[in-house]
DNA sequence: ACAACTACCTGGTCGC
DNA sequence: TGCGACCAGGTAGTTG
């Protein structure tokens, strides 16, 4: 699944492949890729033909690259796109057959390699969107919070916010407003490395205990990064989260009945807000039932 | 205001 | 072999 790194991976590789060209065609093979574009497909197409990508900037999990007359002028919008939990972005020469699942296509003017939109479980989209003042974040995505690997990052400014909210430690890791591009499985990561469990109270949390956590995140997003980049193909841009590295860095998620990297208990598989979580019995224990999360109606 | 739940979606896997 | 149930989970929108 795309969270941060795998989604920084692919913006490198827009930024690498499809900053500074022209967008010759767009196609659109499935009206659910672009739902988000509420003006319809006519409207997205129009928006972008003959104009030019001139970037490729990321917040959280989703992507945006602005878009110039052909003069160079800046339009003020961007091609926003958010891979949900199946999308590729992919760059492939034209004769490449088409994938079961292409959603959209670009071709540029310089008829080089083309832009595609693969999403399986179109939970992804595209759209055409206005950028903020100054061509800065699309107003749209304003609520995302800033990720932990970016440097104005507030620290401080995370760990009030987190221990001022009256929830359970994961579902605020996984809160776009709070830290962005934190998903699933790099949440389980992290709380096995902070030693937390997932159900654990925010307004319980020490200082400590947050910048523990905080440092879970980062090294974990990092070293995932760190990762993705190696197996980046430079002529393929990836978001493929299944293959690589994934198996072999995991501490926790997916890892059920097979010891924990750090005492050898098995690792214990529990349903939590609806998804898998993945933890050490021994390392995080579930906090008592009075918390927060368990008190009484 | 804030917290929590649900719809959305499809391919793979599992049990019978 | 077929078929239905279930699972994966980010986000927006709704409900409480």
């Amino acid at each position: 699944m795309p969270e941060l790194p795998e989604v920084e991976v692919v913006r490198r590789g827009l930024e690498q492949w499809v900053a500074g060209r022209t967008v010759a065609s767009v196609q659109v093979h499935h009206p659910r890729a672009i739902r988000r574009h509420l003006e319809g497909a006519d409207s997205f197409v129009q928006a972008l033909t003959g104009r030019t990508l001139t970037a490729a900037h990321r917040r959280g999990k989703y992507l945006w690259l602005p878009v110039a007359e052909p003069g160079g002028a800046p339009t003020g919008r961007a091609l926003v796109a958010h891979l949900g939990m199946s999308g590729q972005l992919l760059v492939e020469k034209p004769s490449a057959p088409d994938e079961t699942h292409l959603r959209a296509r670009f071709t540029f003017t310089d008829r080089g390699r083309e832009l595609r939109f693969v999403d399986q479980r179109t939970f992804g989209g595209l759209a055409v969107e206005e950028l903020g003042a100054g061509d800065s974040v699309p107003p749209r995505l304003a609520h995302i919070a800033i990720d932990p690997l970016d440097e104005a990052f507030d620290v401080d400014a995370f760990s009030a916010a987190l221990r001022r909210r009256r929830t359970e430690v994961k579902r605020a890791l996984l809160d776009q407003t709070l830290i962005g591009g934190v998903g699933n499985i790099y949440a389980d990561e992290a709380l096995w490395r902070a030693r937390l469990h997932g159900a654990r109270p925010t307004d319980k949390l020490t200082r400590a205990q947050v910048a523990d956590l905080l440092e879970g995140v980062r090294d974990v997003l990092g070293e995932a990064l760190a990762q993705g980049g190696t197996s980046f193909d430079s002529l393929y841009v990836d978001v493929n989260g299944q293959s690589g590295y994934f198996s072999r860095f995991l501490a926790v998620y997916g890892q059920l009945d097979r010891p924990c990297p750090r005492c050898g208990t098995p690792i214990r598989r529990e349903s939590f807000m609806n998804r898998s979580s993945y933890s050490c019995p021994v390392c995080q224990p579930r906090p008592r039932a009075s918390s927060a999360s368990a008190r009484r109606p």
